[in-house]
DNA sequence: TATGAATGAGCGTTCATTCAT
DNA sequence: AATGAATGAACGCTCATTCAT
């Protein structure tokens, strides 16, 4: 019988790896042979896993992505309308410390995405998701009167989204001038000019 | 001395292929040897205008820098107050075709400065600029009585950078959901909910 | 002892994948997963019956030279004299599509051994061999009257081994010009002129 | 000024190299690792005069071609006819103790065109090359009433170069049995048999 | 014995940097 | 100052071999 080993548990321990990379040391520090050092494992290995380094970065891409997905979608099933969406960007889109790391992991996908066709349709997929969920928590507001009826909701949900997003950047480029509380408080805000 | 003018445009030259090279195939693209052939130039006197690939990009950048605050100034000097503002982040913050190389080399740079300290000054040194330009246009505007005199200047100038900034990202990113009108609607319909 | 008939089947058929494989894609194509996978064994069993790839390929040549000696023993048994080297050379030494591939693996191993000590000896084993077989037929067609008594029957060997060789390399090699009907017409016609 | 070198001298000179290194180790003693070394020049700039190790390997056989064209267009200005043949067959084709590695790696070039479609043209035009010089020897021989006129030149054109080819073989793979004064008499005598 | 994961030396190739002219 | 050749460390990847189950 061979060495029995989970094989997913393999790869993401690698992605994990890429990923701490990337936020220490950029994209740069991603080398295949650091991988497998920071992952604790032998420099072969690494390739039993994954055929090739681009494999390995779209992997992790999507572990990341999953794992977002997940958290989003709690909030989608415990709140519903502004509350939701405050939730939603407060508790998620906001960087701090601890999250400082996952985010700049995925601007940075992000901008390999405006070069590199492989990555470009996960960066469609993603922000289409958020907009997406940003309108359904605004018609259910629309809906529950939170808001004007006559609200043009897919306008105002790429307002949003371009706030957050925003928001997010300079967190993360400059957390002294928007550290967390800061950007909480202006996304609340943001979305206290909509409410009637 | 001719000859220190025809120093600064060599380097000038260099500095403009990089930046062609990093809009093209991104951070990888910029090879030494791609540098110089992209400039028309000789490989060995790249290293005589830059000691290393470091420096060339440092000058690169701010020379990027450059070109944006003296077009910046031309709007400070044209019009002030939120119409100012209005005109500063739509024609400049706006990302279209003919602008968004320079953007993306913006942002490649700006993400590199998250994670190397020879970049970190110059985006601080960035940031501050922006904020405070928009800052002074804001009181201009209060003064005018063009919004509520009791606004939080520095809070709300918080809000409209992270903005711009975010519709400018999306732009970049994502242009088939942000078209360059779409982004100015957004900035403008911005403006004008902060208005008396 | 029915696992010992097994333990050899298993090398046989290591044996035959790995001269499939130098038969399509050359002696690079030989790697031992590529071996392991084409016999359709596992991986690590490969290891228990080679101890390294250079015994694999020593057993690969061996088998192969034993296949062709117990073909080329069923002629000498069944012909002699000039007949006999006819339908020896022609039937064994002639290069035609199905016989292709064997004697492209042969004569990889040849160059081989003139560059690897442990393949040498197989070498002169098999060139020996055929010099002795001709030179036996030629023998008996002396006695029998069909050549010359005269004949100097080691250099007429060496003449005839000569001459199906670059025959057959030919056949391999440029297989436009020496089609297997060209190789056994020019066989024949050489041995004709031995004749009395 | 640039340092100045002569750059075919320098392809030359790796060429030879890496003939070395295949009529010492075989082809896979053929790293570009080796060849720099071998041919006493750093590893890195063995990539400024071959974009890579297909390049050099083709340039090497190439260069190998167009030395043994040189030397066998010398015979055939010098000779005709059957005198011709003989000259050029013993005096190129007869391997000694000084050829032995010119041969060796062309043969390893010709055995690896049976495999490599890049070589395969090389191989075509190399021994068109050489069926075409006997032909043109044995019309001459016959014109002047060497041999007989009724010969058909093209097939005894065939029976020679395997010949030769075979004699070659041998005397590379197995230099015991048939030393280079061996391989004369043995291609001599082939020829007298031709005579008239 | 059977299996396939683990290992690291070695490969072809790239590239910033240095050097000679 | 200008040019391009020279250098070698580092990269992604392959592979024979060893190891653990």
């Amino acid at each position: 019988m061979p060495k029995i080993v989970d094989h997913d548990r393999r790869r993401e321990k690698f992605a994990q790896a890429a990923m701490r990379l990337i936020a220490k040391h950029g994209l740069e520090g991603v080398t295949m042979r650091a991988v497998a050092t920071e992952a604790g494992l032998s420099y072969g290995s690494l390739f039993h896993y994954f055929d090739s380094k681009d494999e390995l970065l779209l992997y992790a891409v999507r572990y990341l992505m999953s794992l977002q997905t997940r958290r989003v979608n709690e909030y989608a099933s415990r709140f519903s309308g502004l509350r939701a969406l405050d939730e939603l960007l407060c508790d998620d889109a906001v960087i701090d410390k601890s999250s400082r790391d996952s985010w700049l992991v995925w601007h940075t996908f992000l901008y390999q995405a405006a070069l590199q066709r492989s990555f470009a349709a996960m960066n469609e997929e993603l922000i289409d998701g958020w907009l997406e969920r940003i309108s359904g928590h605004l018609t259910d507001a629309q809906q529950a009167g939170e808001v004007a009826a006559e609200l043009d909701v897919d306008f105002e949900a790429l307002g949003i989204w371009a706030f957050s997003a925003g928001v997010g950047q300079l967190g993360l480029l400059h957390p002294s001038s928007l550290p967390p509380n800061v950007q909480k408080r202006l996304i609340s805000a943001y979305l206290d000019r909509l409410r009637l």
